[in-house]
DNA sequence: CTGAAAGCGCTAACAT
DNA sequence: ATGTTAGCGCTTTCAG
C-alpha cells in the first residue's frame, strides 16, 4: 500500500526537477550520466515506477493493443496468442483482451476498445462483424485482421495463402490416387474458409476433377461430424475428405473410426488444415496443411507497429503454408516429406 | 482520426459543465433526468466515450486485471482464460496479458504490472516465483493464485481439492482391482502436483498399499512419456498409472499404445487429471479427475473483486473436483458414473 | 442538483 | 542538459 511514489518524490530525493526524472525514464530523451545515476538511485530507493496510464493520457499512446477474440477452444489460437503476446511485449506493448462472449453485442466491445485508448487492434475472431473494423479504423485506430482478410485493401490483414494451400491439398490427394474428394469446409462467410475451398476446387479442376461434395460446417466440429456421417452414407462414398480446419478434422476422424468403423486412411483419407499440435500426435497423425503461425505473428506485429509508429499504410499479406504429410491420407510413393 | 472528442466538447454542446458530463457517465453519481438526457444526446452525436485511462489516473482504479500466465499449450488454460475474461468483462474489468516468456525475467513483468496500475492480478503460471506475488501484494495490489496455492494464508488462492482428487483416484483404482499403481506426478515444487501425489498416497495407504513408483515429470509431456517407458520396462510393471495432468496423460497413452504396443486399459490403466476437452474424445477416452473450472473462475473473480472493491481479506478456496469415469482404466462393476 | 476550481501523475515545449 | 510552465482528460471537493 505504498504505491504513492510519484515522480516528484523521486525528483526531490535526487535533487532534480520532475522533467529530469521523466527524461531518465524516457528512452529517446537526453539526460547526463550523472543525473541519470542520481535519479535511478532515488527511484530504486523509493520503489518508483512511472505510471503508464498517466503517461498514456499525455502522450496519447497507451502501448496497449486490443485483442478481440472468441473461441479459444480452436487449438490454433492459444499458441498464436502466446506468441503474439510475447512478440508484443518485446516491443513494449501489452495485450488487453476483449473476449466476444456469445450473446454480448459487438457494440459494447467497441465502446470499451475506444475507451481504453488502445493503440491498435488485432482481430482474431472469425465471427467479427465488419462493423468493429470500420468503426475503429474510423476512429483512427489501426486494426489488423489475423487469419482472415477482407477484400477491402484499406484494411490490414495477415493470412496464410489459403488458396494455394487448398490447391496443394488437391494435388496431393490426386497424386495419391483419390478420385472422389469431398470437402467439409470452414465457414463460407469467412475468407479463410472460402479461399481453402476455392483452392481445392482449382487444384481438382487442374486435373479435370471436381469435388463430389462441398458442405459448410462453419468451423464447428459437431457439424463437421454430422456432415461426415451423411457424406459417407451417401451413395457415392468419397475416398478422401478434405476438412477445412484441424479441429473439425479430428471430429471427422473420430466419427469415421469410432462410430462408423472405417479405417483412416484405409477406407477414407482425411486431410486437415492448420497443423495444430494434436495433429502430430500418433492418435491422429493427421496429414494437414501447416499455417506458418510464427511468420504470421511476425507479420501481424510488423504491420501494427508500422502503422502505429511509422504511420504507414495498411497492407495485406498472405504467407505460404506447407503440406505436412502424415498418415491420415493415402499418398503416392515419393510424397513422403 | 476524429477521436479528439472530450468531455468539454460534450459539455458545451449540451450546455452544461464538464462535471455534469462526468456525473452522467459515472454509475453512482447524481444527475437530473433532464441533464442526463441532454448529455447523452450530445455524447452520441459527437461519438464521445469517456477516456478510461484519464479516469484511472484520477480515481486510482484502472479496472484492469493483470493476467500472468505461461504455457497456453496446457489445454487446461485456454478454456479457463476464456471464462475468466468473460466473467471479468461482465464486471467491467479487462485482462491485460503478461506472458512469461522463457528467459525473460520475472523482474520485468513486475515492473510492467506495477506501471500499468493494474487493480489486481491473476497468477495462473505454475512457474511463477513467489517474488512476484509478494512484491505486488507489498505494493497493495491483490493477487489471487489460480490453480496453485501457497501455505501462506495471507495470499489468496483458488484451487480444486487436489488432495481429495488424488485420493478419489486411488479409491477408484483399488476398487478396479489394481495393485501396482505408479504415479507420474506434476511438478513437486507446485502445490497442485504435490497435493495430488499426497492424495494418491493417502488413498492407497487407506488400503494398506503404496505406489510402486512416483516420478516427477514437471508437467512436461515429453518427460512423462520418458518416465512411462522406464516404468513399464522395469521389473515390476505397474497395472495402473495415475498421471498428474491430462496433457501428460495423453503423452503416456500415446507411448504405451503406439510405441510400446500395450493396450489401455487392457494391459495398463491410465488415469489423468483436469478433464480437458480432449479427454472426452474417443481417441483417448480418458478417465480423469475433472477440475471445476467454472466454479474456480467464479471464485477467482469473487475473491478479486472482494479485495479490490470491498477491501476484504485474502482467503483460500479448494473446490471439489469429480472423477469422470471413461474407458482408459479398468473399473469395478457399478463404478460407471 | 450543478458549476467552479483544484488537482491526479506525467510529458512537452520553451527558455535558460 | 536542465528547470519552468502548461497542459492531457478526467473526477471530485466545495460552494451555491
Amino acid at each position: 500500500m505504498k504505491d504513492k511514489v510519484t515522480s516528484l518524490d523521486v525528483a526531490r530525493r535526487a535533487g532534480v526537477s520532475r522533467s529530469a526524472v521523466s527524461r531518465v525514464f524516457t528512452p529517446g530523451a537526453s539526460a547526463s550520466a550523472e543525473t541519470a545515476r542520481k535519479v535511478r538511485e532515488a527511484a530504486d530507493a523509493l520503489g518508483y515506477r512511472p505510471n503508464s496510464l498517466a503517461r498514456a493520457v499525455v502522450t496519447g499512446r497507451s502501448r496497449i493493443i486490443g485483442l478481440v477474440v472468441a473461441g479459444l477452444d480452436n487449438q490454433f489460437y492459444p499458441g498464436a496468442l502466446e506468441q503474439l503476446s510475447i512478440a508484443l511485449q518485446a516491443e513494449g506493448y501489452h495485450l488487453l483482451v476483449f473476449m466476444s462472449a456469445a450473446g454480448d453485442g459487438i457494440a459494447r466491445t467497441i465502446e470499451d476498445l475506444l475507451a481504453y485508448q488502445v493503440d491498435g487492434i488485432v482481430a482474431a475472431s472469425v465471427e467479427m462483424s465488419n462493423d468493429l473494423v470500420s468503426r475503429c479504423e474510423e476512429a483512427g485506430i489501426p486494426v489488423v485482421m489475423f487469419n482472415r482478410r477482407q477484400d477491402d485493401p484499406r484494411l490490414s490483414a495477415v493470412v496464410s495463402d489459403n488458396f494455394a494451400g487448398g490447391r496443394a491439398v488437391a494435388q496431393f490427394l490426386i497424386a495419391g490416387g483419390h478420385e472422389r474428394v469431398a470437402h467439409i469446409a470452414g465457414w463460407q462467410e469467412a475468407s479463410t474458409g472460402r479461399d481453402r475451398a476455392a483452392g481445392l476446387a482449382a487444384g481438382l479442376a487442374d486435373q479435370g476433377l471436381s469435388a463430389i461434395a462441398v458442405e459448410d460446417a462453419r468451423f464447428d466440429p459437431d457439424r463437421a461430424a454430422q456432415i461426415a456421417r451423411e457424406i459417407v452414407n451417401d451413395g457415392a462414398r468419397p475416398d478422401a475428405i478434405f476438412v477445412g480446419g484441424d479441429r473439425m478434422a479430428f471430429a471427422v476422424m473420430d466419427t469415421l473410426r469410432f462410430e462408423l468403423g472405417l479405417g483412416v486412411p484405409d477406407d477414407i483419407s482425411v486431410v486437415g488444415y492448420d497443423d495444430v499440435p494434436l495433429a502430430g500426435w500418433p492418435a491422429y497423425d493427421l496429414t494437414t496443411l501447416r499455417q506458418p503461425v510464427e511468420r504470421m505473428i511476425g507479420a501481424t506485429v510488423d504491420m501494427l507497429l508500422d502503422r502505429i509508429e511509422e504511420g504507414k499504410c495498411p497492407r495485406q499479406e498472405a504467407l505460404p503454408g506447407q503440406l505436412v504429410i502424415r498418415g491420415s491420407a493415402r499418398r503416392a510413393r515419393g510424397w513422403k516429406h
